[in-house]
DNA sequence: AGCACGCCGACT
DNA sequence: GTCGGCGTGCTC
């Protein structure tokens, strides 16, 4: 039986909960519904907000237990087939529910069952007939009659409403009548760039070719080490989008979107309106923004992974910088990479998309070398005379070391201190040492709920657990044998930190790793610390190695560097190269040749003559090559299914069922489940199913057949699906 | 997910 | 006796 209703449709609807299906809800027509607005619904006891994926006149539904909707809020310009045909992709490929993953995609305040009132835009009052106004006061109204002569001017609300407290009210009732007219300001229809820098040819080449082909899709893969000015080619290639009137989405990693870049970007378009969107803004921020960019107000979106959903009616181009950037994959909840979604989106939109890096991914490599992607090398480095880094490897057998210190690495530090320069130590673990042993026993320092070290922090006087954050006291003798001479293990930038104030007790030493840069803004302030000269030796985590570029530094010293050689990640080698050679660009950028000390246990490991080589695109070929013969990603499909529960045998019981489900499903490969490599976390167990095939399809395909095992409750077992997982 | 309902253990 | 534990069901 079929319902049909008079001046009334239904339309169905994706909520935020984790279930698959659409509900359906009745609709007065003129509530006028649309497909891709934003509808308020009654669910259960409680109020949801959702988003109307379809309008029908009839419904195949039980008639009687259809609900009316509560109302449509009208707060933000209905989503456009782009951004929903993007939100199934994302759905339908990461096998996540679509209502969950349009509510990732939009921002918080328009996730809430409640309209969002937005503050009033900036603009202007005036007359439109002010004749007409005077003469409908009445002869005693002074204040109206005040208020209205101010209006032969365009005037902002906030002078106007000194008038009287009643302005507002006044205004509206004009407005109403037609006798005054607000107008909105808008930003200009096409800001003009200023200060662009001259580009070199190579770089005008690759602007050239970017813009030649912004009527349709085309992606390309801007191949530049350091210094070679992409970022310069971005803002060129924006310029002419903007030109165009058209929109410009950039894309940064977490960390890379800093005050320095918006300002940059800003310098650079004066009068445009440019709208940051990470997850650092309030909540009312992040709506307003958002807001701008879908109300096509915003020239520049320049934001994280989360700003790819954005909806951008005039969308021109997409930018992702820094594309290998792991934080480009979301770990939680849907989890997307943002890089592979903005391509999906560039070719719906039919707009270039540019991928940046000096180090791409070996996916994106691969897409570049079979010519599905451009590819575009800025071999020159465009900032005035620099010269890549000189690197050196310092074998640290057999050799006579100081804290963690090589001889051969202090002395090279101490003429660089001496020549008035700053160094840089990488160390990629904070904490004072990794671990706490005892020398009689071999007792190690564990944590009681993760299968991890707990690492010591002497200067809080706790063990920790960087996995959990479970922390405990240091304990003064061996737990086990009561010994007293317990001693820490290797290194941690605290333990460096405190070796050079021994070591170098002139130089002024600043540590920056998470511990001490908690604190909102602490990192720019130590940053301008370092600018300033205000210390010339630091010592750092990974934290340090991207994107700030000091003048005066010169040397930069790695320790510990061989912690990817021997990952189980098959990903460890391309990840520790783009790692080196990312910090190995702190060093030298002014005039001067930066030096770059790694110091090394496996000083022979073929690595590390790639390394030396300097040459990504023949350390990329030749991972590649070994990918290929192995039959790993990029030329294979993978996904990952990590259960956990209290009880371990739970959770690898549950992989089995998977498993035995998706046995027989065609072009799909598994091994047996295995425990995770940290097999313990938080208390929790922890087993992993990978599921492999050639293409992304028969994959896809087969994951379908497990949607409903994950969607079911099941109190004893979490497990989660991580499609072209990162860390394995 | 969140929220109601319902049925058993140890509390004022 | 009842307060609350969480197993189960349901949401158009
Ligand atoms: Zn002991
Ligand atoms: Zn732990």
């Amino acid at each position: 039986m079929t319902g049909v209703l008079k001046n009334c449709c239904y339309v169905s609807v994706a909520l935020d909960v984790p279930l698959t299906r659409l509900f359906e809800y009745s609709c007065p027509a003129e509530y006028a519904p649309v497909i891709g607005a934003r509808v308020i619904i009654p669910f259960g006891p409680r109020r949801l907000a959702g988003v109307i994926l379809s309008v029908a006149t009839e419904t195949a539904f039980d008639q009687t237990k259809i609900r009316p909707v509560v109302a449509l809020p009208d707060d933000m310009p209905p989503l456009a087939e782009d951004v929903l045909a993007l939100s199934r992709f994302c759905a339908d490929y990461y096998g996540h529910p679509l209502g969950q993953v349009l509510a990732t995609a939009l921002p918080v305040a328009l996730r809430q069952p409640k309209a969002f009132v937005p503050p009033e835009p900036g603009g202007v009052y005036q007359a439109g007939n002010l004749d007409a106004l005077l003469q409908s006061l009445s002869p005693r109204a002074t204040a109206q009659k005040q208020l209205a002569l101010m209006l032969a001017q365009p005037m902002a609300r906030a002078e106007l409403a000194a008038v009287s407290p009643s302005a507002n009210k006044w205004l509206k009732n004009w407005i109403e009548a037609g006798w005054v007219f607000f107008t909105e300001t808008l930003p200009d229809a096409i800001p003009l760039p200023v200060g662009a820098a001259g580009a070199n040819a190579e770089q005008a080449a690759a602007i050239a070719l970017i813009d030649g082909q912004h009527a349709s899709f085309a992606a390309f893969l801007l191949f530049g080490i350091t210094g070679s000015g992409k970022t310069e080619v971005y803002l060129q290639t924006i310029a002419a989008c903007l030109a165009r009137g058209k929109q410009a989405l950039v894309l940064v990693p977490e960390i890379n979107l800093t005050p320095q870049l918006e300002a940059r970007f800003r310098a650079r378009f004066p009068s445009a309106r440019i709208v940051a969107l990470h997850s650092g803004l309030s909540d009312k921020e992040r709506v307003l923004n958002w807001l701008s960019a879908s109300r096509g107000e915003a020239h520049i979106v320049l934001g994280t992974r989360l700003a790819v959903f954005t909806p951008m009616p005039r969308l021109g181009m997409i930018v992702v910088d820094e594309e290998h950037d792991a934080s480009f994959k979301q770990q939680e909840g849907l989890r997307y990479s943002a890089r592979d979604a903005a391509v999906y989106r560039a070719h719906q939109r039919q707009v270039p998309i540019v991928l940046g890096s000096a180090t791409p991914a070996l996916e994106t490599w691969h897409n570049a070398r079979q010519g599905r992607y451009r590819l575009i090398t800025l071999q020159h480095r465009a900032v005035g005379g620099a010269m890549p880094p000189q690197i050196e490897i310092i074998p640290m057998h057999r050799a006579k070391v100081v804290e963690g210190l090589h001889q051969a690495t202090l002395n090279i530090m101490r003429e660089h201190l001496a020549g008035g320069q700053q160094v840089l130590v990488f160390i990629n673990r904070r904490g004072y040492a990794p671990v706490l042993s005892c020398g009689e026993c071999g007792w190690l320092g564990e944590c009681k709920r993760c299968s991890a070290k707990l690492v010591l922090h002497l200067n809080e006087r706790r063990l920790r657990c960087h996995h959990c954050g479970y922390e405990e006291v240091i304990p003064s003798a061996c737990p086990d044998c009561g010994n007293q001479d317990i001693r820490p293990l290797g290194q941690g930038t605290q333990r460096i930190e405190a070796a050079l104030e021994t070591l170098f007790p002139d130089a002024k030493i600043l540590r920056i790793d998470r511990d001490n840069t908690r604190r909102k803004g602490s990192l720019q302030e130590m940053l301008r610390q370092v600018s300033a000269g205000e210390a010339n030796l630091l010592v750092g985590t990974q934290m340090m190695a991207k994107g700030h570029d000091f003048p005066a530094l010169n040397l930069v010293v790695v320790l510990n560097a061989d912690a990817g050689l021997f990952s189980v990640d098959f990903r460890g080698e391309e990840r520790m190269y783009a790692q080196l050679l990312q910090v190995a660009g702190r060093a030298g950028r002014a005039g001067t040749q930066g030096r770059v000390l790694i110091q090394t246990g496996y000083h022979d490991h073929p690595f590390y003559g790639q390394l030396l080589a300097q040459d990504y695109a023949a350390f990329a070929d030749a991972q590649l090559d070994e990918r290929r013969s192995m039959q790993l990603p990029p030329f294979a499909a993978y996904a990952l299914l990590r259960a956990e529960a209290e009880e371990g045998a739970l959770a690898k019981a549950f992989l089995l069922q998977l498993q035995a489900v998706l046995a027989d499903a065609p072009g799909v490969q598994m091994f047996d489940p295995i425990a995770a490599t940290m097999q313990r976390k938080a208390g929790m167990e922890r087993w992993q199913l990978l599921v492999m095939s050639d293409t992304r399809h028969p994959l896809v395909n087969a994951l379908k057949r497990i949607a409903l095992m994950l969607e079911a409750r099941n109190n004893k077992v979490r497990c989660i699906l991580d499609v072209d997982p990162i860390e394995m």
